[in-house]
DNA sequence: CTCAAGATTTTAACACCGTTAAATATTTTA
DNA sequence: TAAAATATTTAACGGTGTTAAAATCTTGAG
């Protein structure tokens, strides 16, 4: 298989490919982010990143595969930007899984908007596959709230599962009505937690509920 | 203005062309619920209700203009179909509500489910306008969250603006994950009633809390 | 009944889009 | 350097929404 003597140096040819791939992606992303998921033409690309249309077929593939390459950006970054969260206390692992989001959106909300149109669009985040998005974003949301009643804030009159569920809701459709140019960033922050906290007030112990709604009225 | 010495008659040609018009439209339903949204060709359109394409100009318009039409009539359907709704009891209001608007749904599953992506897509259901779509529905729970408190059933310590906003929020992304075909109809009034119920039961008088994770349980 | 005026439909084209085969140019390899 | 492999571009195809202009039909006055 391999005939070289040495491993295989990154040939001037390999890396202009890489190089001229990654500016026709950045220049799809700024489009989409400017003017629209729509708004993107493969010939207005072609000319923007300095290459005819066929040569992004080569290095990309057709429309779809553009956008495929951008939700896959955009899911390594929102994981990473997740990261570990740090279960000191649930209100605030909550809030700040919320505020991390909410800061990556910042550094480009035109962009983060259009990947998550595009992204749902194409179906990105349906529930049923066990690996998929859905499962893997719903599943920090459980853990949170497990760990919750283990330490007996809440009283566990409806399971983790669909409690967590239902969090994880709350911030989705607020995410949803921000990227649909509903709400703002910071309408989208205050929908999320306001969600969240009622959410979580629906089982939780008296004390944990009171300190749940001084939170919910804080936010307005 | 009006020149003739009685009511004007529908003249033939007025009636063949609200004919011509209606045959269109139903086709251009029919090919949305079959196929989806996209595949909603103007040729094909043309050929399905045996005129031509610039006969669909001059009776309704483009593309747009033909998906506002539809728009119209999904909103005029489901504000039918809500109507007024008996305030008997609170879960009972709400299950209701839902339960209709499952039940029109389930008369053609599929246009339905094209329709609430077309409004989606076209900004349909923004929150900002005060007499919007949004505005009008998001209303129903506000009041029956307010007759609760009244009733003595909510306690009051989130607003019943801020309460109706998230029981509505339930039920919105339930109908929104069920026309991205994430869910299917009957997981579409799990959902919507889980959330809903879940909200209330946040800010709920104890036995009115118990009612409802009762009903909840009895959702699964 | 006839026929001109007006409304309606159709023919035929335009501009734009995504996509791709075939020809050309470039880089690597022997 | 010559041949082989690879990458890019030229030039086209089929399909889309849209529209001006020609052809057709309907209406109503004489």
């Amino acid at each position: 298989m391999d005939t070289t003597t040495h491993l295989a140096e990154p040939s001037a040819r390999i890396t202009n490919k890489k190089k001229r791939k990654e500016r026709i992606l950045a220049s799809a992303r700024q489009t989409i982010a400017r003017k629209g998921f729509d708004a993107l033409k493969l010939r207005d690309l072609a000319i923007s990143a300095d290459v005819t249309v066929p040569t992004i077929y080569n290095l990309i593939g057709g429309k779809s595969d553009i956008l495929n390459l951008i939700i896959s950006d955009l899911l390594a970054k929102i994981e990473d930007a997740q990261g570990n969260i740090e279960k000191t206390e649930i209100e605030t692992a909550f809030e700040n899984q919320i505020d991390r989001l909410a800061a990556l959106f910042a550094t480009d909300e035109d962009y983060y908007r259009a990947a998550f149109i595009a992204g749902d669009r194409s179906g990105l985040f349906e529930h049923d596959s066990e690996t998929g998005v859905f499962a893997r974003f719903v599943a920090q949301p459980i853990a949170i709230c497990r760990d919750a009643k283990t330490k007996g804030l809440l009283l566990g009159e409806i399971s983790s599962e669909q409690l967590g569920e239902q969090v994880y809701g709350s911030y989705r459709l607020a995410r949803q009505d921000w990227s649909n140019g509903y709400l703002d960033l910071s309408q989208f922050r205050q929908q999320s937690m306001t969600g969240v906290y009622l959410c979580l007030a629906a089982d939780a112990a008296p004390d944990f509920r009171k300190r749940l709604f001084k939170e919910i009225s804080a936010l307005q």
